[in-house]
DNA sequence: CTGCGAGTATACCGACCGGTGTGGTTACGT
DNA sequence: ACGTAACCACACCGGTCGGTATACTCGCAG
């Protein structure tokens, strides 16, 4: 039984799909100052592409332009610092991934025999031209990775967003156990994209999905 | 290209899933000192419980109940420590597995209307056994997270390991595809595990791989 | 008896960690 | 003119980081 509500397994639309809306980890994002968005930016960059805990506040705020004083005076700590990072990058996944999403044609659940292109099949589109080739995988678990164990303040946020994709994938699916099986595929994908050796992850993906849609 | 070999996936038989012969990274383990035995123990606990670099090597010394000298005379850095701690661990986690595969029917490979019970659940089985309610995942994923950026020596001994998985369940199923399939659900069985939020993980990935194998 | 590898104990190193304090400079709203 | 929020520069704090050095004890094989 996890700390954070599961209402979200209650979607039943697209259009309530709002996050912030759904679940409150998922909050608004709050304004930022200039010097605030520098050093959330660069904050944001090396935390993602070096892990969490070995990017130092110093480090932060010389990338940004900036000082520590001003990091501590808009954010008040870093683990807050980290948890808006992860709350800004699920925010924009979920705002890059629903505008292609509202592209499709869209007229029922995604099951066999439903036109080519199915809007499962653009989650991994999606996911594709989100990563575009990097090697630093899903910045949810690379985080969760680090900080699991422990009552980082990011830990929920986490949580939150892999929920919320499991959510997702319930509703284009149209069916509670083919959404978990995506979304099991989903996961994978992203961790083979990045530790994996071969590099056919992606098309190994896509095939999948299509079984896993006829099944 | 990985760096690493990939000879992996020519594998065709279990019997020729002996790792060291398999993959230059997957070297035996290595003799161990009464002290440096219990390093490596508290080590290996300490770095999959809280992270890889959140664990200092003093704590890893007084824990062992020896000192930091005896831990630099043996392995001669944390680093080396570190890899040799994945290194043992995918020994392990190999042995686990195919000692319980050795005890299945395994007549062919496992493909839709084999018996009840395939290999491949087998091999679910096995995880959901060895992770045993732990909540801190794949050691690999998370040291992968922490240092895939990096040339860290670890990173080629995770790279190994999922390539050893892969072909594994190409070996398996019989079929690149359908292993490709499989492997995935793998991954992100184990990722929903850890940082889900629902608990039908387990349940989930079954009903997944039964699909994937009946397609 | 000697040499040596293993282990213990402890002190030390420079670098970096997250976090705070002080003081001064802009720009803006009232 | 005044207060205030934002920002910068810089010094400082105790603690921990990975790693090294010195000196000593023990058991064992030649």
């Amino acid at each position: 039984m996890p700390a954070t509500p599961t209402t979200l397994t209650t979607l039943t639309t697209l259009d309530e799909a709002t996050p912030a809306a759904l679940h409150p980890v998922l909050r608004p994002l709050p304004p930022l100052t200039a010097a605030g968005a520098r050093l959330l930016d660069a904050a944001s960059e090396l935390f993602y592409e070096r892990g969490v805990r070995a990017v130092g506040v110093d480090l932060i705020a010389d990338t940004a332009g900036t000082t520590k004083k001003t990091l501590y005076d808009r954010f008040g700590s870093k683990d807050a610092l980290v948890a808006l990072y992860l709350l800004r990058r699920a925010h924009r996944w979920r705002e890059f991934l629903l505008a292609r999403l509202a592209d499709a044609p869209a007229a029922g659940p995604d099951r066999a025999g439903s036109p080519d292109g199915t809007r499962v099949l653009l989650v991994f589109d999606a996911l594709e031209a989100w990563m575009g080739g990097q090697r630093r995988g899903c910045a949810f678990v690379n985080a969760y990775a680090e900080l699991g164990g422990t009552d980082h303040p990011a830990v929920p946020v986490v949580r939150a967003e892999k929920a919320w994709m499991r959510a997702l994938f319930d509703v284009l699916t149209g069916d509670a156990g083919l959404g978990a099986h995506v979304h099991l595929l989903y996961e994978g994908t992203l961790v083979v994209l990045t530790a994996g050796a071969g590099a056919t992850a992606a098309v190994d993906a896509r095939r999948a999905v299509e079984v896993a849609l006829a099944g």
